[in-house]
DNA sequence: TGATCTTTTGTACGATAGTACAAATCACAT
DNA sequence: ATGTGATTTGTACTATCGTACAAAAGATCA
């Protein structure tokens, strides 16, 4: 651990450590972490395999780290978000400024992070598709708070809506999220063109729009099952 | 189907084959491809490590046969109910049913195959999750034009909003629907134990319930990107 | 400059991966 | 019962995996 050489602070030297976590970051988002090897992400960041080795110790250590850099600064801004949200007078608005204060930090960066935002934010889709235990844990442990208050901000706004029918749509609208991340160019391919998934923009307004609109409907009665069966049955 | 004791034809001993197809499957869908070895599946389905190699020849094809084996029987099911959903009069009734007829094939099995409809699509998540190529191929060759399908018949429902919003929101929907297989168990525990993540059925209430109202949000007008931006901006 | 600490390099090791293949076994028509 | 083709087994090969570790290189300050 070093301290003060002459006048900065941290360190002077991060080149390849910041390369290391950058490579495996991408990496890993895109192919998965079983996909990835060691070698590779060493390759792509221009390192010796060994390197890693060092600065991380295992692979495990080195997907530890990736999450311990971003889910503190993306959960201090979802918090800062979503208490500028809940000043807002408006219901309707409010609503609308709870969503956006969910979904704005997973598609934009942290901090000083240089837009790896929804980088992050696909890994941790990818991450949870495998069932990846190191992610699993320390996910579960940072957000399952930040989860629970924004619950808590959506039921606020929507008394008549059960706590369960919000969980559910909250659940549906993390899925949307990271699909949205993981398969841009589905999107543009089903609209022939028309709409570019991988634009962050337009990603985060048709969600923001689709999913106030899902926290809206009313609620799910569990005495009434449906209110009709409106097509055929399974044949089985 | 059994036909003919005495004529061979395709096979009359599938029991080790469909072994190891299921086994693969279950594994696959909850661990991802490259997490499980040919070792872990032979295992699994009570069968020697050369007998995959025999009846699928790479692991490349096992995944193929898996997608092959499903994709026919859930695709036409889907069009089958998609078509009866059409024939629905009112215009609220239909788009909930035509939603359904999307989501139900997905959920329950597809024919004969035990119940499987559910643990296929969550192995089609996990699988577009780790942008795994084989997958990739078989699905867009085989699901977009059911999906096109599928979107204009929304858009019929709701000629008013355009298309564009439609495919987001139906992208959505499949996002949810594939989050909700993956990780049910974080349902649960959102909810503290009052939803079980696990129940389909719940799911598919739930599902159909919120994306009806998704579908049915007004317009995403492009002129106007947003009504008003409620809080506070990025602060970078 | 030389001493000391940090970082990078190169190489190697044991484990396990996917796959191939010959031998053993099985099912069944004759 | 026996021969024949389909299946299962056992084993082995090569490639690559994660990781360890000693040596080289670089940096820092007396």
């Amino acid at each position: 651990m070093v301290r003060k050489p002459t006048s900065k602070e941290t360190v002077r030297k991060p080149n390849m450590r910041e390369a290391i976590l950058a490579a495996a970051e991408e990496l890993f988002a895109t192919n998965g972490f079983n996909a990835v090897s060691v070698r590779d992400i060493a390759h792509a960041a221009g390192a010796n395999p060994g390197s890693v080795t060092y600065h991380f110790k295992t692979k495990d250590g080195l997907l530890l780290e990736i999450y311990r850099r971003h889910c503190g600064p993306m959960n201090l801004r979802r918090s800062e978000l979503l208490a500028a949200a809940r000043r807002v007078r408006d219901l309707q608005d409010r609503l609308e400024a709870v969503v956006r204060a969910y979904v704005l930090p997973a598609f934009t960066s942290g901090s000083d992070l240089a837009g790896g935002g929804a980088r992050f934010t696909r890994l941790r889709a990818v991450m949870s598709a495998e069932g990846n235990e190191v992610a699993r844990k320390i996910i579960a442990q940072t957000f399952d708070d930040t989860s629970h208050a924004f619950i808590d901000a959506i039921h606020d706004s929507l008394p008549h809506v059960p706590r369960t029918d919000i969980v559910w749509r909250s659940h549906f609208l993390l899925g949307a999220l990271y699909y949205s991340l993981v398969t841009p160019d589905r999107v543009s391919r089903l609209s022939r063109g028309e709409a570019d998934g991988s634009d962050a923009a337009s990603a985060i307004e048709q969600l923001v729009q689709a999913t106030v609109a899902a926290f809206q409907a009313p609620a799910l009665d569990q005495a009434a099952p449906a209110r009709r069966r409106p097509v055929v049955s399974s044949k089985t």
